[in-house]
DNA sequence: TCTATAATTGAAAATGATTTTCAAATACTC
DNA sequence: GAGTATTTGAAAATCATTTTCAATTATAGA
């Protein structure tokens, strides 16, 4: 989803489109990465110097909220925001260089639900995410 | 492993055995649940009255160090402690009554490789939690 | 058992991230 | 363009966690 639909998607809740959202927007469509509201200030504000922080956090419970972005969660920590994928997906995220990737783990459902019947359970959610490193950082040795 | 021979690893590191340690070990290795540091406080505290909320937080340092408790992420929160299993293991949670049971879910690792092949990833740690209701709650309507 | 000593404790203060408050600035409707 | 409700950033408040510190306690050794 473009930068555009997002702020789209803004207004049509009704939401005012102003710079200072436009910065952190355009901040978080735009990163491979996951970021943090301190990262995201600091990366929005070359767009948009008067920005402060509070504005960042109040846009990303917007975000979140319109399922635009998600939080990432990391053993380095649990408050970094990345663009949402469409539907239901799973994270490949590089140790290195912190690239996030979408990928469907569609064929792991039956798994997971075998798993949660040998222990008595309906399972009805789950969380997986691939930690690994990507072929650029491989090369870049 | 048992509240014993958690306190033995304890002391075989060269920590010392206080009633306040003891009380907040005893608690999360009984608990069939995650539960936060105020949870563990209030809980041990029926053991312990004098506990500290500090001490809490340095001896679940310790025993994370120790590879006896792992802190576990959901939506609600990303602090609450578990026992630690032996090895290598995944968790599947109940979102009615909290209870925690692990797997190991060793079947999938083929999967997860392929997955990171596919978009150029060496994989080299995943992450996968498992909710849903268990036999328990369902029955109790 | 008693003593010496270093580790551990809890209270209070400090910190750091996030949230709330509020008056000024602004985006949008008419 | 004027009127109004929304949004803003600064500052204050809050909340979880960490640090500081003097008093207490566990343990090794006499
Ligand atoms: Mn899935
Ligand atoms: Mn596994
Ligand atoms: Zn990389
Ligand atoms: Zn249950």
């Amino acid at each position: 989803m473009s930068v555009e639909n997002w702020l789209t998607e803004f207004r049509s809740q009704g939401y005012r489109l102003t710079d200072a959202r436009r910065a952190v927007v355009e901040t978080v469509a735009k990163s491979p990465r996951a970021l943090t509201p301190a990262e995201i200030h600091d990366l929005a504000k070359e767009q948009y110097p008067k920005l402060g922080l509070v504005t960042v956090y109040r846009t990303l419970e917007k975000l979140e909220e319109l399922n635009l972005v998600q939080r990432v969660h990391q053993e380095q920590g649990c408050n970094a925001y990345l663009a949402h994928a469409e539907g239901h997906q799973h994270l490949l995220i590089c140790q290195k260089c912190k690239k996030a990737v979408y990928f469907d783990g569609d064929d792991l459902n039956a798994s997971f639900a075998k798993v949660g019947e040998k222990h008595g359970f309906i399972v009805q959610e789950h969380w997986l995410q691939l930690f690994g490193i990507c072929e650029e950082c491989r090369e870049n040795e």
